[in-house]
DNA sequence: TATTGTTATACTCTATAACTATA
DNA sequence: TATAGTTATAGAGTATAACAATA
């Protein structure tokens, strides 16, 4: 008669101990951002349009790898908050555009200060060449599994 | 006249790159575990209960950093899914334990499987010693912010 | 007919707090 | 009064699908 292995640990999987950084990582930089009133995949978002400039939703689905409604909520939620603004495009009157207004922009720098602040907090225990290593890693893992979209949970 | 800097990328941090990896590694892992008609949260339930046996809901809360409520609602769920049993306790009235029943201790080997191949085919790309060296990392972080509790989403 | 975007619905996860029963 | 557990409520994130307006 053989004797049946034990089901895998949950610690046993890679998995399991980078779920347990990214969240500590996340909910860490959730509470930060949210001094600012935000959340992260407000954030996201924001740094998202920063750089874009007045951009479509649809567009901004794509790049974000969201589903249009999903984007056009979270754009609610920054119109609400008014730290962006929606408007018509003449010319197809189907297609709108979202852009930062003023107090938007002047968020994102201190948001990403915040962000620069915790990467800080949790990666300061690592040494420089181990910070690289962990990139390099991480990396290597998004290529290989041609990991794509913006995390915003 | 001074030039102000740019805000920090996205892609600047580590956190960053952490949370794609785990996020493609979490939802890869929900949509394997979801045939078995369970979510990542339940396995994750579903597993310490194997390893504790009856317990009570209180101490899951602790083991698993949730709250009361949280694993009442859990074990709900697991319930009406009959993978676990839900007694009283003659002793003190107040109490009762959790465990699996026939068909969730049989589900666990199941799910630990499916979790053997979903971070094989994610870490599968490294290279044994980079695999040993992105555990290492990671572990250190746990260990330096006391990250605690298991992660569940 | 196809496309853009919004809205409706639903489900998971999380947290807080009110509540019930018991001690 | 304190404790164990459940239930209610709410908010964030996600996805699907129905829908209106326009092309």
């Amino acid at each position: 008669m053989q004797s049946r292995s034990s089901p895998s640990t949950l610690e046993a999987h890679l998995g399991y101990w980078l779920r347990m950084v990214s969240n500590g990582v996340s909910l860490s930089f959730a509470r930060k951002v949210e001094r600012e009133g935000v959340t992260v995949a407000e954030w996201v978002f924001l740094r998202a349009l920063y750089d874009t400039g007045a951009v479509a939703p649809s567009q901004l689905a794509d790049r974000m790898a969201m589903t249009k409604g999903a984007i056009s909520k979270l754009a609610d939620r920054l119109l609400e908050k008014s730290l962006i603004e929606r408007r018509a495009n003449p010319d197809d009157r189907r297609a709108h555009t979202l852009a930062l207004n003023r107090e938007g922009r002047a968020l994102v720098p201190r948001l990403a200060a915040l962000a620069d602040e915790n990467d800080e907090e949790f990666f300061g225990a690592l040494a420089s060449d181990e910070r690289r290593r962990l990139e390099q890693l991480l990396r290597k893992i998004v290529k290989e599994r041609e990991l794509t979209g913006v995390p915003v949970d």
